[in-house]
RNA sequence: GGGCGCGUAGCUCAGCUGGUUUAGAGCGCUACCCUUACAAGGUAGAUGUCGUAGGUUCGAAUCCUACCGCGCCCACCA
């Protein structure tokens, strides 16, 4: 007799048992191991995030994998980090310093990283703290963070690599402004909302006209969403076809306000059915003003600071906001007539993924990555299924992203990050403001692209190199993240062993930022793909559909989860409601379901061992010797082992939950255990009750690895010291035994009968009632004999006899199971409306079933055409319902 | 403007390559049970024309088409 708590602690044991596997090094990868390898990288979380729903399902679902493989006998590593999250840490630690009043560039570039680095060393390490709280088995001890001196190396590598190759350049091109972070973004870094916009129409005249009478002839109307674009305005752009402006051709317009002269441009590119087919062109602010504007040859005029207020160009409305200004603007057209009219107008506006700001299109002269070049292979290896994404739908997304790709602007305008690794000559190249040098300039004279700072300039061997002040994006760095965290560009044994790595978990949203530009950076450097397949799991989401963000304030923290109902039931409820890819709506009561799990695991397993004899323990099963429900629960046992596998090869995680649940749950305790309870043969089965439980136990590690270590600590005579480092359970053929699970489900069959009979008729548990039954076979006859124990037992009767023809008791109903009819006499007062309402709308139902069937058989196409087997399963089924629908109507007629 | 996903029991959802499903689970609901592992439990039960309309097929919740609702992603129409 064992002496187990009732009750399973989840918040303190969980932590206890987290940290004896971290003290045994269980998680720890040896990358010259003998075995199979098997690698996942983590997806590195920002280094000042905390966990969120997603992670905790991300991780939950790497874990699963980890530990699955694990058991199975592979060499698996789990490769944590995180990622320094340039913008969003630099945002978080300068509202930090603005709390003492201060600003990042009082402080200097140096001071302030200072502080961004403490800021990490204090804060950094909560989210792995807290992956570890979710029972996540990586291998901590090669944690990596994308600011690593090693990880670092690999970035200035990789510029340089791409910068000899002619596939990193530097121009002035129209890129996405964020005025609050007051820095470049990528296209990918920008998000679009829609937007309830006005289109204003506006006036242009032609010059010489003083009437502004005639459209057309003595003005020009534009449209456009954004008027205090207009100080920047070189031209407005016609389409050639629209007759409209033929009439203009030669002439210029005065732009209002400011009294520019602007050429009329014609260019196909305009739509004519768009406002009023008049383009006023923007090249500084605008992208597709400033193609047009470098077709034609004209020069850009940039209206802005960065911070988005308007520049000395704007003459009296210098310093206002943009959004002031347009309004301005609006006011002082409308003051002087040439404002026509505003529609609303809806259109996609562009934010910053950071902070949500409106961003400003602005010309600048930034870094860029050619895309193109890299794109190719990567849509080669997609195509042909080297790189597998599932759900498949998402190949489809990542190869239109890939086939339509654009270079990538990776310079940031912040500090926080890793510094562009290129140094200018001031003797060389005179510049008033470093960033803007050119680099593609005559022979790229003064500029020094290399890893360290250049003692010298190498044209002239000055000693004024200054280096470029931007950074890199962060995901310049995170592109990298499944070579340079295993030690690229070194040759590392690590290296050799994991990678490529098996599997890459991630949620939609970071396809194109992160998985795609994976792809392209494995292949383009380490010659080879970095993952063989992609998961891309649901986006999580409150019940209302929103998704889950603290900026929302809708988010369910795991941790108050954790804490209320423990990390196993997290990631069981998390991982039973979330079908492959299918976005994920939670609420606060879905984590019952683990949590009830969990609850139903531990008392069946109190039952087990708090009742195991001392010397009960090991010894092959023979299964010779087996009973009846032996058999059945280790057959059971088999097909559940099949299941899980399956689902996991898959990545079909909720199926495995499901297939566990039902064994677990409805097999293994509704049955089995209350079969065990009356058992004769006890050794052999308390050797049944632990072989299944420890299985099972198995079987269930890897989603909630906690409370089956903990119960597997208490199981004497096992085999492994711990549960995760234990073999996987492979299925046993010699249980199984298709005659004993026939057999055990008729049984089951009957015992239903039998309480829906007590049930229907309101027989009080208490009292038992005397059953016959009556059967058409010598096997079921047999059948019945050997489990009338159980019968009686668990259907609460007491079996008067068994045989075939037995003459049907006074007053009784008869429930019919396959070929078995349970006779049982109802004594007393019977209700016979009661009994006839019920035979009525049975035998209705039955009847309309009973139709359809034949209809089917009566069908000669079906019987010609179907399957064999199919057509035979009609046949029973047919006869199963007639003999159901007979057994009513003698009930009926028994009772009268 | 393109692409994708979803509409199945009161609620939240499973249902993979058409026929072992007389459409399932969990929660909720009803009735009866503190049966010595578990009331976070047990037993039994009720509730569905599988969004609508067509089509393919011997056979469709499952495949095709259109439509209606809901949601997401991508896109330089100012």
């Amino acid at each position: 007799m064992k002496d187990i708590p009732t009750k399973y602690d989840p918040q303190k044991k969980e932590d206890e048992i987290y940290s004896a596997w971290a003290k045994a090094g269980l998680f720890n990868a040896d990358e010259n191991s003998a075995k199979d390898p098997y690698c996942i990288v983590i997806p590195p979380p920002n280094v000042t995030g905390i966990l969120h729903m997603g992670h905790a399902l991300n991780n939950t679902i790497q874990d699963i994998l980890i530990r699955w493989k694990r058991m199975n006998g592979f060499e698996t590593l789990w490769m944590p980090g995180t990622d320094h999250a340039g913008i969003a840490t630099q945002n978080v630690v300068e509202r930090e310093i603005a709390k003492e009043g201060l600003k990042r560039q009082d402080m200097g570039r140096e001071n302030f990283l200072k502080k961004v680095w403490e800021w990490k060393e204090d804060y950094g390490s909560t989210i792995i703290r807290q992956l570890k709280r979710l029972g996540c088995s990586c291998d901590w001890d090669r944690t990596r963070f994308t600011m690593d001196e090693g990880l670092s190396n690999a970035v200035k590598e990789v510029f340089i690599r791409l910068y000899e190759d002619g596939l990193i350049y530097k121009g002035d091109y129209i890129i996405n402004w964020c005025p609050r972070c007051g820095t470049a973004l990528s296209d990918e870094e920008v998000e679009h909302r829609d937007t309830d916009g006005m289109l204003y129409y506006i006036k242009y005249p032609v010059q010489g006209k003083k009437k502004l009478e005639k459209e057309n002839e003595d003005y020009v109307v534009v449209a456009t969403t954004r008027p205090e674009t207009m100080l920047g305005d070189v031209a407005v752009a016609v389409n050639p076809k629209d007759p409209r402006y033929e009439s203009l051709k030669g002439k210029k317009l005065i732009l209002p306000i400011l009294k520019r002269e602007l050429d009329i441009v014609f260019d196909e590119d305009v739509d004519p059915e768009f406002g009023t087919g008049a383009l006023k062109v923007t090249p500084a602010h605008d992208p597709v003003d400033f193609e047009i504007a470098n077709k034609h040859g004209l020069a850009s005029v940039n209206v802005m600071n960065p911070d988005a207020t308007i520049n000395s160009v704007g003459g009296n409305y210098e310093g206002m906001d943009r959004f002031e200004c347009r309004e301005a603007i609006v006011e002082d057209l409308k003051q002087r007539k040439l404002f026509v009219r505003y529609e609303e107008h809806e259109h996609a506006v562009g934010h910053c993924y950071r902070c949500h700001v409106v961003v400003e299109p602005r010309l600048s002269k930034q870094w860029f990555v050619k895309m193109g070049p890299l794109a190719k292979d990567a849509v080669r290896v997609v195509k042909e299924q080297k790189v597998k994404f599932y759900p498949d739908r998402w190949t489809k997304v990542y190869l239109n992203w890939m086939e339509n790709i654009r270079d990538w602007c990776i310079s940031r305008q912040i500090w926080w990050g890793h510094r562009i690794p290129v140094w200018y000559c001031s003797d060389c190249l005179k510049y008033a403001d470093v960033r803007d040098v050119d680099i593609n300039g005559p022979g790229g004279k003064g500029v020094y692209v290399g890893k360290d700072a250049p003692k010298a300039c190498p044209t002239c061997g000055g000693n004024n190199m200054e280096q470029d002040p931007d950074v890199l994006d962060t995901w310049f760095s995170s592109w990298l993240w499944p070579f340079s965290t295993l030690g690229w560009p070194e040759d590392t044994k690590s290296l050799e062993t994991f990678y490529s790595t098996d599997v890459l978990v991630t949620a939609q949203e970071i396809i194109f930022f992160w998985v795609a530009r994976m792809i392209m950076a494995g292949l383009k450097f380490r010659g080879d793909i970095p993952f063989k397949d992609v998961y891309i799991h649901g986006t999580v989401r409150d019940a209302t559909g929103t998704k889950m963000s603290k900026s929302l304030g809708n988010v369910i923290d795991p941790l108050d989860v954790i804490k209320e109902v423990g990390s196993d039931a997290l990631r069981f409820s998390i991982i039973s409601i979330t079908s492959q890819g299918q976005d994920v709506f939670l609420s606060r009561d879905k984590f019952d379901i683990g949590r009830n799990f969990a609850n139903k695991l531990w008392n069946a397993s109190r039952y087990v061992l708090m009742n195991l004899d001392e010397d009960v323990l090991e010894g092959e099963l023979d299964a010779k010797a087996l009973s009846l429900s032996d058999l059945w629960i280790l057959s059971s046992l088999n097909d559940c082992i099949d299941k899980v596998n399956k689902s996991l090869e898959r990545y079909r995680f909720n199926d495995a939950t499901a297939a566990l649940y039902e064994f677990i749950w409805h097999k293994y305790c509704d049955w089995y255990l209350e079969i065990s309870k009356m058992a004769k043969d006890k050794k052999t089965t308390q050797k049944v009750l632990v072989k299944v439980l420890t299985r099972s136990l198995q079987l269930l590690h890897p989603i909630m690895p906690f409370i089956t270590e903990e119960i597997w600590q208490k199981v004497p005579g096992k085999t492994s010291k711990w549960i995760t480092t234990s073999e996987w359970p492979s299925r046993e053929e010699k249980f199984d035994d298709s005659e004993a699970r026939e057999n055990m489900e008729l049984m089951i069959a009957v015992i239903s009968a039998l309480r829906n009979v007590r049930a229907f008729w309101n027989i009080g548990q208490a009292s038992k009632v005397d059953v016959v039954l009556d059967v058409s076979s010598s096997v079921e006859e047999k059948l019945l004999e050997r489990t009338t124990p159980y019968i009686e037992q668990l259907g609460r009767c007491s079996v008067k006899e068994i045989g075939k023809n037995v003459t049907r008791p006074e007053q009784s109903v008869a429930a019919l199971v396959g070929g078995v009819k349970v006779f049982v006499p109802l004594g007393g007062a019977v209700d016979l409306d009661k009994e006839r309402k019920r035979v009525e709308k049975k035998v209705e139902e039955l009847g309309k079933y009973l139709l359809s069937i034949e209809k089917k058989l009566a069908n000669k196409a079906f019987t010609d055409k179907a399957p064999e087997d199919v057509v035979q399963k009609e046949k029973s089924k047919q006869e199963r319902f007639r003999a159901e629908r007979a057994n009513l109507q003698e009930n009926l007629a028994a009772l009268q």
